[in-house]
RNA sequence: GGAGAGGUACCCAAGUGGUCAAAGGGAGCAGACUGUAAAUCUGCCGGCGCAGCCUUCGAAGGUUCAAAUCCUUCCCUCUCCA
């Protein structure tokens, strides 16, 4: 598959050059802006300043994160000067997007630690050799509270409550916080410092970018321009990929987990993933799309070339090999597992013959939440004993060791006594 | 400061004295089917050996044989007025 170029000098070609950019992009605002930077820069042979923020809330990063990563490292490798703002200092507050929870302080120990995590995960995608990495506290714990006010001052409440999630909140009666709106002069604020050329972020972000734009105005800057990312949609198929909503592929994920996980979308959303996440080619993208319309490609095998590239990705091609072989040998074939986890049970718990209640067994060794939960698998026909399917809730098991229990598909259990 | 509305399970949301462990939707889980952990259909979706009992409807008290529902105080949110 490759990358979509190598990472070299400037390149000249402004087609080229717009091509990429524009692969997958919700919005460029606006666009006309964007040809002329980009024609300045070629003529002056001037990287342009790409701006992409990151507040260090979340310890982790998944798929959703890598949109916008993906489009940095393309701007990279068209020669252009990355730069990765931590939002240490914006991160006490958190982007009011989307939901209204405060977020909580974190302490320095936190921000560190999540700031290393997302070097290193981060660093999967963009060479972090050529990036830079700033930590916008640099600029904005300087700024006192007057010049706060002045800052505040350039904008007004009615713009503030353009921003879509605000004005939502607002009409809906969803509290929002006055520090909250302080977050987008923040951030535009620190494009006013770096004095960027353009900014990243996903759709959400969009109202952001404009305040940058009209904030280096203000301070007498040509304003960024502003490229948005679509969010990407999570396992569901629906809604937008998160953590919170568990429907997230973790790019720290054990490769199984990210193949399985990859296999799960629905098939609707493979050329999306291909485009937004993979260093998959526009050429192979555009080819995938048509083998699929065309029906001459199995959504399956595409979706298994998918999961295979991601993989790929992030632990390499032999990882992604043994992963595949796994999924097929146990969905597929229904085969065991090649690993499952071992589980003791205490002999206090079984009776003196050795029999423990089913449901309580499952219960006992975390395949099921609760008794009760155990006794409805078992009524569901969800559970196996040695391959051997278990309907009678009432069942007592003879316990020996090395017994295999499984839940549904993919859970299993190998009893130790 | 004044007046009004509201806080229900993972999320949204019904319920205004007993038939409420609480409608409906979403998410989640399981089963069937399949082409895969897609799609679709069906079932489950607080806990406990369980025709019963325990905990849960912002918090704490109270009324009642009986409270998510009525009363009191408190906490939180929103709207309008100032």
């Amino acid at each position: 598959m490759g990358r979509i170029i190598e990472l070299s000098d400037l390149v000249k070609d402004i087609d080229k050059q717009l091509e990429i950019i524009r692969r997958g992009t919700a919005e460029i605002i606006p666009e006309d802006e964007l040809v002329k930077k980009l024609e300045r820069s070629i003529k002056e042979d001037r990287p342009l300043k790409v701006k992409l923020g990151m507040d260090p809330t979340a310890p982790d990063i998944h798929l959703g994160h890598t949109v916008v990563l993906h489009k940095m490292r393309q701007l990279q490798e068209l020669g252009h000067d990355v730069v990765l703002i931590l939002g240490d200092f914006t991160g006490r507050i958190g982007d009011p997007s989307g939901r209204s929870e405060t977020r909580k302080q974190l302490t320095d120990e936190e921000i560190q630690h999540n700031v290393a995590t997302y070097k290193e995960q981060a660093g999967k995608i963009i060479d972090l050799n050529r990036a830079r990495l700033v930590y916008n506290s640099a600029w904005l714990k300087k700024l006192n509270f007057a010049d706060v006010i002045a800052l505040a001052a350039k904008y007004t409440v009615a713009r503030m409550l353009e921003r879509d999630d605000f004005e939502r909140r607002y009409k809906e009666g969803i509290p929002i916080g006055i520090h909250e709106f302080l977050y987008p002069l923040m951030q535009g604020y620190d494009s006013v410092a770096l004095k960027a050329d353009l900014e990243l972020g996903g759709t959400d972000q969009k109202f952001n970018l404009m305040v940058g734009r009209d904030l280096q105005r203000e301070f007498g800057q040509e304003p960024q321009v502003a490229i948005t990312m679509p969010i990407l949609e999570g396992l569901d198929g629906v809604q937008k990929m998160s953590k919170s909503l568990g429907n997230y592929v973790g790019i720290s994920e054990p490769p199984k987990e990210i193949y399985g996980k990859a296999m799960s979308i629905s098939d609707e959303l493979i050329v999306r993933y291909f485009q937004l996440v993979t260093p998959v080619s526009n050429e192979e993208v555009d080819k995938i799309q048509d083998n699929l319309a065309s029906g001459s490609h199995h959504p399956r095998d595409v979706k298994m070339q998918l999961a295979r590239e991601l993989v790929t990705m992030y632990y390499g091609k032999d990882a992604a090999i043994d992963a595949e072989q796994e999924f097929v040998s146990v969905f597929q074939q229904g085969n065991l597992p090649e690993e499952i986890p071992d589980v003791q049970i205490p002999a206090e718990e079984t009776s003196t013959e050795g029999t423990i209640w089913l449901p309580k067994l499952l219960a006992l060794i975390g395949l099921a939440n609760s008794t009760s939960a155990g006794k409805r698998f078992v009524k569901q026909g969800a559970v196996k004993i040695d391959g051997e399917k278990m309907t009678d809730s009432e069942y007592r098991v003879v316990v020996n060791s090395g017994m295999i229990i499984q839940v549904g598909k993919r859970k299993f259990a190998r009893l130790i006594l």
